[in-house]
DNA sequence: CCAGAACTGTAACAATTGTCACGGAAATCC
DNA sequence: GGATTTCCGTGACAATTGTTACAGTTCTGG
């Protein structure tokens, strides 16, 4: 197991308890790796790749809530899970996407023991409050047209492309909008030569 | 200080610390606890009444994120503080309220120390995540006038009055919306005999 | 190659929300 | 009591977003 990205971040103790506990494991492009509603029984440390977590209603409308990205963890899951409580959010594999599972029973342990695993937990937390908040930003405050570039540029950064290879369909979901409304404003965008659409892609140009 | 309501919480031990170290203060309604970029200084924990924790735009536009009832504590704050990061929420009394404001240094200590305080951390962080998809929920899925009623909803709830005691100005900025359209909305909620408006009051009436 | 599926473009229209403009009613302040 | 402020009601209109319908294009699997 290749724990060097964690020398930094994790006492020598630590990231041996982490190779004994943990297990890695590999998830594909697009698999879902837990449900709402799941009893969560790992915790995800993610090692490469990207985890999107988001919210689902009934009626199937999605919503991004934020991204895993690698040495990051879910500050969801370490919730729920230490109380036993069942996911009120479900993750899938943004790219192919490798992880540590970490079981909960030892989490709680490190807690008390390791002041680096501590720190980590705090400081993932409040990275999710924060983009939470950011999100509410988002919806509560800004029209769509502004949603879709902050998006499109999120999702060039993460990936570190200009290209973004996504349908119209699948922004529609992210955003919790319609198919169409999202053609339309990309329309209007490549109007203004701020991008151009292609078949499941779209590149952004110059003065995105 | 009173410290009965947390008998059946914390350990004897931690009830002593808590009353060696943390300081009550006395919110009157209205009053700012704290302010956005604020840096966090103390936890309060909330003895009576209520704080009102929301966001703000620039331009001046609110949006209530969620409520601490007695018995509760501030998640943002516990990482904002930990971390010394500044506040990224305002947090105001609802009523006169009285807090425990507990030194941020010793929540650290005890979150090692006391598998009580440990608990009740994780126990708050979880219930504000819960609380914030909640409203993410809210925002990003239902229409204002299914909002306007959650919101009435959880406002009488929370007071345990049918009474409410806001403007329709009020109203609007917890949903960061404008007056005249909560007026509106208000206004037929009456014609459907859900309420009944009052100057800075509404009633709501046998079927809201 | 053909059929069907998935993706995109677009018009027309409906529904929701935001904004402006006012007027009147109720509270508050000398 | 009269002036001023705050609050509420409401019409008219603009802007944004959602919905329906349909056509054309590109991909995919036999």
């Amino acid at each position: 197991m290749d724990t060097s990205s964690f020398s930094k971040l994790f006492e020598p103790e630590l990231i041996q308890q982490l190779v004994i506990n943990a297990k890695p494991v590999s998830i594909e492009a697009g698999q879902k790796l837990l449900n709402m509603g799941d009893m969560v029984k790992h915790i995800p440390l993610v090692l490469k790749g990207r985890l999107r977590v988001s919210r689902m209603e009934e009626d199937g409308r999605e919503l991004l809530l934020y991204y895993v990205n690698p040495i990051e963890s879910c500050a969801m899951t370490f919730t729920c899970c230490m109380q036993q409580y069942p996911s009120e959010i479900q993750a899938e594999a943004e790219d192919d996407t490798e992880i540590l599972a970490i079981p909960i029973a030892v989490m709680d342990e490190w807690l008390v023991k390791y002041p680096t695993w501590k720190a980590f937990v705090m400081k993932t937390i409040r990275g999710r409050f924060h983009e939470l908040l950011g999100t509410i930003d988002q919806i509560a405050f800004h029209k769509l047209d502004e949603r879709l570039i902050h998006f499109l540029r999120e999702n060039s950064k993460a990936s570190g492309s200009a290209l973004i290879n996504l349908s119209h369909e699948q922004i529609a979901a992210n955003l919790a909008t319609s198919r169409e409304v999202v053609s339309r404003l990309l329309k209007k965008l490549e109007n203004d030569k701020k991008l151009l659409l292609y078949r499941n892609q779209i590149k952004l140009l110059r003065d995105f």
